[in-house]
DNA sequence: GCAAATACGATAGTAATACTATTAATATCG
DNA sequence: CGATATTAATAGTATTACTATCGTATTTGC
């Protein structure tokens, strides 16, 4: 993907005040993907984060109310960011089956080069919402996080994903089941290659968690 | 499955004292499952269950180290019993596909019928590994825990359908990397289906998960 | 160019959590 | 009945996730 140097933009729901906005808000944002990747999202604190950066906890909560608040707002960021991926990826291929297959390996990879000239690593990014992402929706808040809009970046990407499914497939009834199982498939089975290894396969082969997930979807879809 | 009475045991490596060993044991079992199923995991602290069973946190901490001990035993316990619910549906069964396919159905449906007489309520416990089950592993100590033992049970279902998995396609590469996303996928799409709805496709069928992951394998398989 | 708003730093404090430690009462078992 | 293990009762600790206050710096609007 060319450096398209675009300028990702996230709901102030998601926000107390803009990271954007300000130096210390870029340096909050910068260093606390390199904190998470590092320490775990759970080892991971604002008083941390504070040393890292030499500023006080309390003027990262006037950015976010909580480290979660800010695990949403990265991950929020991951998913609209990903979602010009899939556009850029899609333009000028005309096979749906060829538009699925890209949007797959899209979706199952981790990104591996950091073209972005902004404060986001998007590399450590994709490591974080591989591995962490989940924590970001699976809390007691969900259904009130998710009416502020907390998780519409991640809906919007699956669907845009679906809708490309129902082109190769029109009469595919789970669409979304279908992605959102590639999706979430996809981040475990990276942790457990590295983690609980008797839960996948391992090969040598370099990408056999994307060749995996597109069989997968493509023999789900064959009639 | 028929009330076999049977008795689930629990690697030492697991508990600091066996819980089945005593009335406190068993009550803290029995108490934690309600409570965690009740305010979740993250809610659910050894200070409430002293309180629910009329005994202090200490006591608590006699029998697991910890909390998340606690629900590592929970889980444990679940996927031994799972075990035995695999073995025991299987029998008699000589079609290597329908086995597969009960076996699907084990895998992707919560328990709706308690019919143990022990102090563990299986609906309740099943609702917990459906929903918190993740949280036993994705920890920064996996790696320690894994060594102990933590996850054997589980790897032992994801190996015992594999094998299933095997006998019906003997060319199927990847066979644990399927088992385990049906696993992860369909609890997932329950609280897809409760929370975020638009990652999943609602019906008003009964079965619309275990329906969707039975076909995904058997298309998967297909040649 | 100057007041007014805003942002930030510095510091302190709080309630809850996840444990640990100690001692005394009680039940169990040979 | 006496030794041993088990549990209750209580207290205490370090850490976490926040909240509150306040003075100073910096920007902004006119």
């Amino acid at each position: 993907m060319k450096n398209l140097n675009l300028h990702i933009e996230i709901s102030p729901e998601l926000y107390s005040k803009n990271p954007d906005s300000s130096d210390l808000g870029r340096k909050i944002i910068s260093k606390s993907i390199e904190l998470i990747d590092e320490l775990g999202f759970e080892g991971f604190t604002f008083k941390k984060l504070g040393i890292a950066i030499n500023s006080p906890e309390s003027s990262i909560y006037r950015y976010f109310e909580s480290k979660h608040a800010l695990l949403v707002y990265l991950t929020s960021w991951y998913w609209t960011w990903t979602e010009y991926r899939l556009v850029f990826a899609m333009s000028n291929v005309d096979s749906p089956e060829e538009r699925l297959r890209k949007a797959l390996e899209i979706l199952t990879q981790p990104v591996t080069i950091d073209n972005s000239v902004s404060h986001v690593n998007e590399v450590l990014l994709s490591e974080i919402v591989f591995s962490e992402s989940l924590k970001s929706y699976h809390t007691t808040k969900v259904d009130e996080e998710n009416k502020r809009g907390a998780f519409n970046s991640y809906k919007a990407a699956v669907r845009r994903v679906s809708d490309i499914v129902l082109e190769v497939s029109p009469d595919c009834k789970q669409p979304h089941m279908l992605i959102s199982t590639v999706i979430e498939g996809a981040h475990q089975q990276k942790y457990f290659a590295e983690h609980l290894p008797s839960l996948t396969d391992q090969t040598d082969e370099k990408n056999s968690i994307t060749t995996f997930y597109t069989d997968l979807v493509f023999r789900f879809l064959e009639t």
